[in-house]
DNA sequence: CGGGTTTGACCGGCGC
DNA sequence: GCGCCGGTCAAACCCG
């Protein structure tokens, strides 16, 4: 049980699933008019109570790495080469320590948004959850932003905000290593491979090893669809001896051990910061096919 | 001034 | 029905 692995189930409890049954489709639509009781009507005009899927990744980080990048408050969030902006903290009933949301900036309809918290379990970790929605392909902020060159110092491992968004769509460099991921469950697997290949965003921010916990929520049970997925990270019995350090988790939910020896591949995807909070955004047109196939056909 | 953060209010779900 | 609780809004504030 490294102490690296606490990763503290904190935010992997059942009421994390409740969290993510909560309204967050806020940021999709044009902010300009419409407030958030309006999308809320709107969403349940549409249809009563229909709710995109979304799919969470927990990771957490030894809070030593992350100090120093600003010595605002305790929890500053550690630059991931994305633009968040916080939009709120709330203490959380377990822990002692408030937990931060944020939401991404880089572009206008991106859905994706972040949680930062300190572990309570282990104080010196910090706890990101990163979630979006996978549900319907990403907004892809290629829209309008970009012309902009990048030219710059590549390593810039803590832009925190930098303004540098970069105007290629993402040749997609295609990383090859499955690691062990490559033995989940049939279909699924495409879509883990994808999101394994996608951690590799990770690599750069943290030097040494930090535990990533991926764990796919859909918050729409109700839809038998969606359903079938949810349980679309069959627990393996090795997994389950690692879930025992961390206490209860969801079924659904797998953790990810990874190390150092991150390729220069890696570097390369943190050199388009900005282009797209969640790491998927990035490597966008992999990952896309792979969203459509656990699209959700309602 | 334009961006971000702070901060209390608000909302909706859930459990009692 | 009520209160708790997590997530979000938005006005105020802050900062370069």
């Amino acid at each position: 049980m490294d102490g690296r692995f606490n990763s503290n189930s904190n935010p992997f409890t059942g009421e994390q699933e409740e969290n993510d049954t909560t309204p967050e489709n806020s940021s999709e639509s044009p902010p300009s008019s419409s407030t958030y009781n309006d999308m809320m009507k709107m969403t349940s005009t549409s249809s009563p109570k229909k709710r995109r899927a979304m799919q969470k990744r927990v990771i957490s980080v030894p809070i030593k790495e992350v100090e120093g990048s600003r010595l605002k408050g305790e929890s500053a969030p550690p630059s991931d080469s994305w633009a968040w902006r916080k939009y709120g903290q709330k203490p959380i009933k377990g822990s002692p320590y408030p937990r931060g949301y944020y939401r991404c900036s880089s572009s206008k309809g991106c859905p994706a948004r972040k949680q930062v918290e300190r572990s309570s379990v282990d104080p010196s970790m910090l706890l990101i959850t990163y979630s979006c929605e996978h549900n319907h392909p990403w907004p892809l902020p290629s829209t309008s932003r970009n012309h902009h060159h990048h030219h710059h110092n590549s390593k810039a491992a803590k832009p925190d905000r930098d303004p540098e968004p970069e105007p290629e769509p993402e040749p997609e460099p295609e990383p090859e290593h499955e690691e062990k991921f490559t033995d989940l469950a049939d279909h699924d697997n495409a879509l883990m491979t994808t999101s394994a290949d996608e951690f590799t965003w990770f690599g750069e921010m943290e030097t040494t090893t930090s535990t990533i916990l991926e764990s796919p929520i859909f918050a729409d049970r109700s839809q038998s669809d969606c359903d079938s997925l949810s349980m679309f990270f069959p627990m393996r019995e090795e997994d389950e001896s690692l879930f025992a350090d961390l206490g209860e988790l969801p079924e659904c939910s797998m953790v990810f051990r990874r190390h150092r020896n991150l390729g220069p591949e890696v570097q390369q995807n943190f050199l388009h910061p900005h282009l797209s909070p969640w790491p998927s955004c990035s490597q966008y047109g992999r990952f896309e096919s792979a969203l459509q196939q656990m699209h959700c056909p309602h």
